[in-house]
Order: structure tokens, then sequence, then C-alpha cells
DNA sequence: GTCTATAGTTCGATAGAC
DNA sequence: GTCTATCGAACTATAGAC
């Protein structure tokens, strides 16, 4: 029925270099500013290739988020399996490339197709969060219960992104303040291990 | 120097449906999604029209920024001046439409003009936000500083953005946990007002 | 204020040769 | 795997008539 196209397979090199330079002008000049024709020229190859590579640019796109979440779910695994996860996750979402994660959900507004990818990785993601403030938060101070969790995770994962998407943009009012906020409160409920013990440098204190 | 080309009022009924017209494709397809000739069929007219307001694509965006700035300027003027400002902008910011503004917001990564004019309102508004939090506070429970107010600020504008944004694409994990945690710590940080009672229903507690 | 007409780009995608 | 060649469409912006 549907006509044989040809496509390229999954671990070209030539491939592998489209998927680079599609980022990285994603994450320069936005998905709208990504064409066949420009990743084209540069990888100083023809739109035709590309389209061998993937047939169309909604392939392209989704490809590389693919890329970029798989490699994101990595990260947060190896921070869930640090000393001190809470303090790992944070480090980890205020040091990602947010810029691109901002494009593809500005893309998801409207190609529903990347929407349920991005909805089904962030959920996945979420989920381990509250895990993990669960476990921290059992073995620490108050009693703070499942739904608390869930929801500190959230607002964790809420705080960096915004964090980020308006460093991009040149705001700054409030974010010195806020990541104290969470600093101080990370430091309450996920202490230093016992292993290293406390090296006792007086901290600011801030308290919420 | 320049030549002078001919430029609409700003008061014209065309302008403005064009400015409706650009607002809804935003929303509805992002900004990505607005041409000239697009609006211009959606209003019913010419291309060549749309350039007699707007000279470029530029300065139609940037026109509906501007309006649509303006008009959340004075809800959150509103917000402040009721009788519990932290419950009511939060109310605000939980819904408003904020598809609009992601789309601002992704666009400013790579347009430098309306970025500039993004950070500039945003600054703004968070600085109202964070005396309205300073005065609360003061007023409130424990002794909370200048700094841990402007943080305080950021965090729920943070959280609300993310929050209406992951609705968008039809994530739901830890939201409802999330609103529960904020919401009891405004409860909190700011009774109800002595004119009103407190009407003593037993409300669900969370603690964090 | 609104139109017609048009120049000049850029784009997605495909067919088919090598 | 990579290319040439190309169709057909959409876009921005301007000039100038009405």
């Amino acid at each position: 029925m549907a006509a044989p196209r040809r496509v390229g397979t999954e671990k070209s090199a030539t491939r592998l270099a489209i998927l680079d330079a599609t980022e990285r002008m994603m994450i320069d000049d936005g998905y709208a500013a990504v064409s066949t024709r420009k990743v084209a020229a540069a990888v100083a190859l023809t739109p035709a290739l590309v389209h061998y590579y993937f047939p169309t640019t909604d392939d392209l796109l989704l490809a590389v988020y693919r890329r970029a979440a798989a490699r994101n779910f990595e990260r947060v695994t190896e921070a869930l399996a640090s000393p001190r996860p809470l303090h790992a996750l944070w480090a980890l979402a205020i040091a990602a490339p947010t810029v691109l994660a901002a494009e593809f959900m500005a893309l998801a507004n409207h190609r529903k197709t990347i929407a349920a990818e991005i909805a089904h990785n962030i959920e996945r993601s979420r989920q381990l969060h509250a895990e993990a403030f669960s476990r921290a938060l059992a073995a620490g101070t108050a009693g703070i219960d499942r739904d608390a969790a869930a929801g500190l995770g959230f607002l964790m994962a809420g705080a960096s992104r915004a964090l980020l998407m308006e460093q991009g943009i040149g705001i700054r009012a409030g974010h010195r303040e806020a990541c104290a906020l969470i600093e101080a409160w990370l430091q309450r409920v996920e202490a230093p291990t016992p292993a290293a013990p406390t090296p006792r440098k007086p901290r600011r204190r801030i308290r919420a």
C-alpha cells in the first residue's frame, strides 16, 4: 500500500551529524529556525540526504528530542544513586541545557506527536523525583506524606525550569533568593552523609 | 534619511482586529505559525494591509506582547489591592492564559528586542510580588526577611508557569499535590480577613 | 485605508541517477 | 549513501493605484 520509501540506518555517522547540527540550531535559533535545507548546509550535505534519514521535519525534531531525553534520563538515574539524591537532582536541574527543553515545550504546544512524547517522559522522570523525595523525607525531620513528596518534586522541577528560562532572557530578580531558599531547605531535609562528617562551615541561614 | 513609510494609527479598528487574530493564532498554533498572510486571511483582508499597520512581522508580535503585558499588569495591580493579595496573585497566576506567555518566552530566546521587553516586564511584576510577600509575611507568623520574600515571589511565579505549561501538553503528575502545598502555605501566612470571620470548615492539612 | 501586483526568498518533499 | 534537479507552495516586503 504505502510507498516503501528508503530510510537510513540508525547507526550512521551522517545521521548523528545531522542530529547534532539540528540540536545546535534549535538551541541557537529556536525550533522554528530548523529547516532541512539549513541543517543540510550545516553538515555540508544536501537537503535530500536529510530527508533520506528523516522523511519529514517532524521526524527529525522528534529524533533530536528522543536522544536528548534519553541522555537526561541517564543523568537523573545517576543523581538518584548518589549519596544525596535530592541535592544531586537539584544540581542537575539547574545545570541542564534548558533552552533545548524550552524549545520542545513550545514545540509541543502545536504538535501533538511531540506533546505526547514529552508528557510521557516528564511523567516518568517526575515519578522518580517523587520517590526520591519520599525516601529522603521519610528518613528526615517531620512527618511528610506521599502527596507532599509528589508536590515537592514538581515544585523543584518547576523552579529550576523557570530559573533557567528566565536566565536565558536576562532576568535575575529573585533568583539568588529563591536558590538560597531551596538550598537551605535541601540542607535541612538531606543532611550531609555521616561518612563525610559535617564540615561545620557556618552557613547562611534562611528560614521559610 | 530613512524612507518615510506609511503606518496606520494606533486606534484603528482594523489594527485591533489584526492584533486579536494574531493573538488567537499564537495561542492556537504557536508563534511560528504567525504569518502576515494567515493573519490577513483570518481578518478577511490583504497581507499588504497587515504590513501597513505593522511594517515587519516582529512589529506585529511585539504589539501583541505589549497589549497582553499591559492587560496582565492591570490584573496584578487589582490583585494586590484585594484583601488577600497573595491568594489573589496565586489565583491570577494559575488562571492567566499562559500558553501565550510561553510562546513569548520561547520567542524571546532568539529575538533580542522581545527578550528585553519581556525581561523588563517580568522584573517589574516580580518587584510587586516581592513587596506583597514582604508585607504579608511581616504581618504574619515567623520572622522572614526581604530576601525570602523575593525568593518566594519567584517560586510562586515559577510554579504557576510550570503548572500551566505542563497542563497544556497533558501532564498532570504532581500538580494536584503541588497546588495543595502552595494553597495550604498561603492559608497559613495569609489568613482570611477578620471582616469575614473564619468559616471554620475543617481544612485538609498538609504540612511542609 | 485598502487594494492589486509582484519581486525575491525559502521551504518541504520527491524522483531518479550514480 | 549521496547527489542533481525540480515541483509546488508559502513566506516577507514593497510599489503604487484607487
